[in-house]
DNA sequence: ATGCCGGTTTACCAAATGGTAATGTTACAG
DNA sequence: CTGTAACATTACCATTTGGTAAACCGGCAT
């Protein structure tokens, strides 16, 4: 979870810092208005708390600017601003919160995670995709390069799994426990078995294998070369 | 939009009401905590206000049963209490913003705006819900009022057709067309049959059906009183 | 009341699905 | 080079699935 903290005064900066640290936050800080946007702009960050009164550029400035590029970042406004006025022209220009300065470093951590929860579920993915491959989860449907291909449901949550860890190893009990939801070996060579069928329909025919077996671990989705 | 109000004081829930109506929202509203509920169990609403000090059920309690209930919405706490602990408290919860009284009408709105602005991402739906019925699309589960009910493929794609056009009829033709992919008449009962099974599955033993059939038309997925 | 038409339910069977086990293959240690 | 263990492939079969048709039911026009 990346934070972006745009905040001149640097007794307050420091104050968040440490505290979102602790709590587990990865943070980046800029100290002017200018920075703050360019940081947001060139960087993926998952929130931002913004100060209104900024050298170079002012918070609501930013803000506009960023909603005007297409950024959809959940974005808290921090001001010494209380008036309703203030408020509601914070939200107005984009803001998800305000809060007001003097503040409780308890109830910005609140605030800042209920915006995580809202913002992270609708963020779930409805496609996967590598390489020339590509999963609709919800039409349930996989395309390598422009050809549908054909999977019965089991292969379809055995590739889906592979996906979702691309690049990774999972091992067979990985995917025994998360693809069959048994938590024990049942003795047999299932995941072998479907890994071979799911070749044939993936791989077989197409330019370069994404399914790899890695001797003693398990398996791997991913190019050759990556 | 449909926007839920739970509030015991009539004047401000009078007061909200005749705001939003002016500013274009439908609004529904619940006097006390069951009620409200209720309300928010069994109908679709876009947002909810809630009060936290109401007659028969609180406020927080209200919002833990949603979010047990893996209800999503957006939820504005209004409240007396303006304690940092008692903001944090309410966030905590699973509130998404925190008012308290009194409040200016202007900065509810900003603050209902900000809310939707978040919420509707125009992103593709990951679950669709009816009345207490609910499907994950992703996860290609169904639940109703908690339990967990297990469809086969085929059903799962009838009722989630059902569901995409809940509120409208829908001809067996039109099913034919859009869950089994025929484009003519296979002169059997496939559709009928299917339906059969899937009410035995999804209404059978619930309080109230949900799917209905329309003499010479064809099926609706909707309450009775809708 | 009677019969008919549209809809419902059920039993049945063919096809698809998915697990098992036997057999074939390959990588690597010694 | 050879043996072994890990993995791949394939044939087979039980279970699940889903379409068909026949029996059943209930509202409505005659």
């Amino acid at each position: 979870m990346r934070i972006l903290l745009i905040e001149d005064d640097c007794v307050i900066a420091d104050f968040i810092r440490k505290g979102m640290k602790q709590a587990g936050f990865s943070i980046d800080h800029a100290d002017d208005g200018l920075n703050g946007l360019d940081f947001a702009l060139n960087d993926n960050y998952d929130l931002a708390i913004v100060d209104l009164m900024l050298p170079k550029l002012d918070g609501l400035s930013i803000i506009s600017r960023l909603r005007e590029n297409n950024i959809d970042l959940p974005i808290i406004i921090l001001s010494a601003k209380r008036t309703v006025d203030d408020r509601v022209h914070g939200l107005q220009h984009g803001g998800d919160d305000y809060l007001t300065k003097p503040f409780s470093f308890s109830e910005l951590l609140a605030r800042v995670e209920a915006l995580f929860r809202r913002a992270n579920k609708i963020v779930e993915p409805t496609s996967l995709s590598a390489h020339n491959l590509s999963l609709d989860l919800l039409a349930r449907t996989v395309i390598r390069s422009g050809k549908k291909i054909n999977l019965q449901p089991k292969e379809f949550s055995l590739l889906e799994y592979l996906m979702r860890n691309s690049g990774h190893v999972v091992s067979k009990t990985m995917i025994m426990e998360r693809v069959w939801n048994y938590n024990f070996d049942p003795g047999t060579n299932v995941v072998e078995a479907r890994i071979s069928k799911l070749r044939e329909k993936v791989d077989r025919g197409f330019d370069t294998p994404l399914i790899h077996t890695v001797r003693g671990l398990g398996y791997v989705l991913k190019r050759k070369d990556d």
